[in-house]
DNA sequence: TCAATCTTAGAGGTTACATCA
DNA sequence: CGTGATGTAACCTCTAAGATT
């Protein structure tokens, strides 16, 4: 059972991209409203219709999502040869479009270059795998080379592999090994931590803010963009995701201790207001036969009341009283005009 | 047509490491 | 300089969905 928030105030959202369902199933859903706070509301939906992190992530990026459900591509076989020939065929108008702040402005042509690179990762399929340890930033003599020899994955003719992940790992180890320089993790078994620097921060930032998700063409692109292996923005997505939806439900979180607490003290009242109105009904029976007229101030917050405005018109009715009925006639009311309801 | 199986992507949680006060 | 807190890269496991057999 997923829990799903909708929350009012919209204003102070953070997450633009973040975009929640505005509606949730009728069926199932409950609506909130706090009478004292108008503008606090919370719709709960407590079923599947909002399915959580998947819709959060998918509304996030329609275009991504909107796009696998109509290609519906065969599913990739592990390093199939024609992987990267199908995704190829992505359209260009889906393509990435943005800027790179720390290139010099002849490399940037525009704010394409993502678009670009994704091009060339097209153009390059057949290079994609080498692509990986090709950026590494490695000197001459570091074990690129031997690496290059390690990276047989497509010269093992895309064998057929349990798991993507597999030869995933397989290129990560070698790629680890190649960008290894310091030579401590001959066994591979540590794990070698790599701080991003500001610009490939900055970028991959700027890249979540086009699409929360990145189709394997955009990996690439990025990655190669970045000098990273593909691995490494797809693991910095997926990161970046999660503090995305941490941070959200920390917000929304928040919002519903407000809106408990705005419940609590509303509810407080009422019960409260109950109280006295059953009190006055046991003490003074007689006054039910007085006129609807002469009852207009509440005498809880003794203010004058239309039946419509005042919540305690609903609980008199709920606790059997008219609603013209809030007052014993030892309160003195002075006849209309009543006074003006704030 | 339907069920079993395979493959993949993503979520959620955890670990390990880097940085800083 | 040692230490705890914090941020985050990397990893592991599970699940849903789609494709294939």
């Amino acid at each position: 059972m997923e829990l799903a928030l909708c929350l009012g105030d919209n204003t102070n959202k953070q997450f633009s991209f973040l975009e929640k369902p505005s509606k949730i199933n009728n069926n199932s859903s409950a609506s909130l409203t706090s009478t004292s706070d108008k503008d606090l509301e919370c719709c709960m939906g407590l079923d599947g219709a909002f399915s959580g992190h998947r819709s959060l992530s998918s509304s996030s990026s329609p275009s991504v999502e909107d796009e696998k459900k109509k290609k519906k591509k065969p599913a990739p076989r592990a390093m199939d040869s024609d992987e990267f020939r199908v995704s190829s065929s992505v359209d260009p108008s889906l393509q990435l479009q943005l800027h790179f702040p720390w290139l010099p402005e002849n490399s940037r042509q525009g704010g394409r270059m993502l678009s670009e690179a994704a091009t060339v990762a097209e153009d390059e399929d057949e290079e994609e795998d080498e692509a990986v340890p090709s950026m590494s930033v490695s000197p001459p003599n570091s074990v690129t080379s031997s690496f290059r020899l390690d990276f047989g994955i497509k010269s093992y003719g895309y064998e057929r592999r349990s798991n993507k992940r597999d030869i995933d790992d397989e290129v990560e180890r070698s790629a680890s090994r190649a960008s290894n320089e310091d030579n401590d993790d001959e066994n591979g078994s540590t794990r070698k931590k790599l701080r991003l620097s500001k610009d490939q921060s900055a970028f991959l930032e700027d890249s979540f803010k086009e699409h929360s998700t990145l189709n394997p063409k955009q990996k690439i692109a990025l990655a190669k963009q970045l000098n990273l292996r593909p691995r490494q923005v797809e693991v910095w997505f997926q990161n970046r995701r999660a503090r995305t939806k941490l941070k959200q439900t920390e917000v929304d979180c928040e919002y519903l201790k407000r809106c408990c607490e705005s419940l609590t003290e509303e509810n407080r009242r009422l019960q409260k207001e109950v109280k006295e109105l059953r009190t006055l009904k046991t003490s003074s029976p007689f006054y039910m036969q007085l006129p609807a007229t002469t009852l207009t101030m509440c005498p809880s917050c003794e203010r004058v009341a239309t039946s419509a405005s005042h919540p305690s018109t609903s609980v008199a009715h709920n606790i059997g009283l008219s609603t013209s009925s809030f007052h014993s006639p030892l309160i003195p009311v002075k006849p209309q005009p009543a006074k003006q309801v704030s």
